[in-house]
RNA sequence: UCCAGAGUAGCUCAAUGGUAGAGCAGCCGGCUGUUAACCGGCGGGUUACAGGUUCGAGUCCUGUCUCUGGAGCCA
């Protein structure tokens, strides 16, 4: 293993240049990936006497560059990787498309498989940060996590090792690197640790680092959002949301559904959904004059992506969204955020009954992923902030949903003989009381309540044959709400353009979308589903803002 | 946007209108196969900001800002 200094990095810090690569083009672009901490010693020019190939050295910044390339791990059959990329791959990964070509070099191991071993190794070595050190009599312990999983390995260091003398400046937040043996730890608390027999401090984190080995409020790491993914919570949070969101994509392609980029800067308010964010070019985003502006016309960004969703459902049959969409609404609660990422179905042939039955199997699919998957980090959020959230997945995974109509439901809250804050009338959207009291008292159950007023909904939706009603239906969950909200669409166009005279649009403004009821029309159906808010629901997190990377609401950009 | 609550050390929180404190973090020392280790010592403050009342304001009043919870809108 090389020690990872600059003088070991073509063209690095130190200044040292082999020129004879940049002829080729070695030198990576100003636009290119980081470089990675050590260069294989097979490329490394004070290494070896000759330069690499140049098979060797485009497969070197290929792999670099697409570290994705590494496919078919094996952990039975252990191919120690010739790349010291740091890109994530445990030792034993092997490349599909490339073999070898020189030398062995220890690389990093991810932590998580690391502890994964099911027996003990010899010079591993894994890179990380310290959550805690503890000083003993002529050794230290040290907690290290990489973020691969929640666990930390830990990490023990002999006075004497290599290194050692660094140990005071491995201070909670500072990164490091660890060669070790991993061996049965004899302490209770965990199964594996690694005796480390050299270790590097890679970059200190002085006494102001804000992260302490004691908990924190979310709100109080909202405020350093650059730092909280390396705490325990947060970590396990956006390690289940990529997961799931690999899993919406899952759902989706193994049920044929085609994945469509909807547009999001469109042209015209669609869908009359709230408040949109102005794109513009012009000189203090004035409101006016859209004349000389970038599309000649006034532009937003997407509030959805339904109606687009809908004109490629009508073509390919079955399809979905998944992207950002963004509200300008000066919504300040726990559930809304200006920025959210949305998942919208489309189906054609398709009516309410089985746009209900898609919604509610995405939702048991989502929980039965993260049950299956995400294991470890569901359990952290069910010790730290929701200790029901296994057994409500469970539940959700298991139950089937309740099914009431509109009507229905406004009968249960009226004859519930609860006082509510808003009365339960007829023809009303149902307030927040109310979907929870459905939810979490009647029920006990996530509820999908369909067949709405057509006065509260918009005009794309399905005149049921009673003339009141429109083939809405909402999917509610306990402590969340509305996760979903869906409709079969009208196809018939007379009646679509009774549905806008009815809510005062202007048929102009709609005139692509009109043409699918023109031009072989079918019913069909979709949903809108909240990433966020499912990720809430999974998790049990309370605020939005805390399952969002970066989250933007009213008055806060930072970041 | 509306209603309510909060803002005190890096973090979490105390402090009848009367000398601003504790735990953790940091530094120094001790002890220990330790498990947000433990024990002792030290440093740490324009009490969000601006006015006002008072002999005296962290505390009471007014305004501003920020945050939190609830509501509306929705996903």
């Amino acid at each position: 293993m090389e020690a990872p200094s600059s003088a070991a990095i073509p063209n690095g810090g130190t200044g040292v240049t082999p020129r004879g690569w940049q002829a080729g083009g070695f030198r990576q672009s100003r636009a290119g990936p980081p470089r990675p901490q050590g260069w294989p010693a097979a490329l490394n020019q004070e290494t070896r006497s000759s330069r690499p190939s140049e098979p060797e050295r485009r497969l070197w910044v290929w792999r670099h560059r697409f570290p994705l390339s590494y496919r078919n791990s094996d952990a039975d059959n252990p191919r120690p990787c010739f790349w010291p990329c740091g890109s994530g791959l445990a030792v034993g990964a092997r490349c599909a498309r490339l073999t070898p070509v020189v030398g062995i070099v220890s690389m990093r191991i991810l932590i998580k498989h690391l502890l994964a071993a099911t027996e003990p190794r010899e010079a591993v070595t894994v890179k990380g940060w310290v959550r805690t050190r503890r000083d003993a009599k002529g050794f230290s312990f040290l907690a290290l996590n990489d973020g691969s999983c929640a666990a930390n390995v830990q990490v023990v260091v002999d006075a004497g090792t290599p290194g050692a003398e660094q140990l005071p400046q491995f201070t909670t937040g500072a990164s490091a690197e660890i060669e070790g043996r991993l061996v049965p730890s004899p302490a209770a608390g965990q199964k594996w640790e690694l005796r480390a027999t050299r270790v590097a401090l890679i970059g200190a984190a002085d006494a102001t680092y804000p992260l302490q080995k004691k908990g924190h409020t979310p709100e109080f790491l909202r405020t350093i959002a650059h730092l909280r993914p390396r705490s325990n919570l947060f970590g396990a949070m956006f390690r289940l949301r990529s997961r799931l969101a690999f899993a919406v994509h899952q759902f989706f392609q193994e049920r044929d559904f085609v994945y469509v980029h909807t547009p999001i800067i469109t042209a015209s308010d669609c869908e009359g959904a709230g408040e949109m964010f102005r794109v513009t070019v012009l000189p203090g985003n004035r409101d006016e004059p859209a004349r000389g502006d970038f599309f000649g016309k006034p532009a937003f960004l997407t509030v959805s992506g339904q109606l687009e969703g809908e004109t490629f459902a009508c073509a390919l049959s079955n399809i979905y969204t998944f992207g950002p969409t963004f509200r300008a609404e000066n919504s300040n609660t726990a559930r809304h955020a200006a920025e959210f990422w949305m998942i919208e179905p489309e189906m054609a042939f398709c009516d309410l009954a089985g746009d209900m039955d898609l919604g509610e199997e995405f939702i048991q699919a989502m929980a039965r992923y993260a049950l299956e998957h995400c294991a470890e980090d569901l359990e952290l959020f069910a010790q730290r902030v929701d200790r029901h959230l296994l057994a409500r997945l469970q539940f959700v995974v298991e139950r089937p949903f309740v099914r009431v109509s509109y009507t229905d439901a406004i009968r249960i809250l009226q004859q519930s003989g609860r006082a509510f804050e808003f009365p339960v009338l007829y023809g009303h959207n149902l307030q927040s009381e109310h979907e929870r009291f459905l939810t979490e008292e009647h029920f006990q159950s996530p509820a999908t309540v369909f067949n709405y007023p057509r006065e509260i909904k918009p005009f794309y939706m399905r005149l049921n044959d009673d003339g009141r009603t429109v083939t809405a239906m909402d999917v509610l969950v306990p402590g969340i709400g509305e996760v979903i909200g869906g409709a079969q669409r009208e196809e018939r166009l007379e009646q679509l353009r009774a549905n806008m005279a009815f809510h005062r649009l202007n048929p102009e403004d709609y005139w692509w979308y009109t043409d699918l009821r023109r031009y072989g029309t079918v019913p069909h159906a979709g949903f809108g589903a909240g990433f966020e808010r499912l990720l809430m629901f999974l998790t049990g997190m309370p605020n939005i803002r805390d399952v969002i990377p970066f989250a933007r609401t009213p008055g806060n950009a930072e970041f």
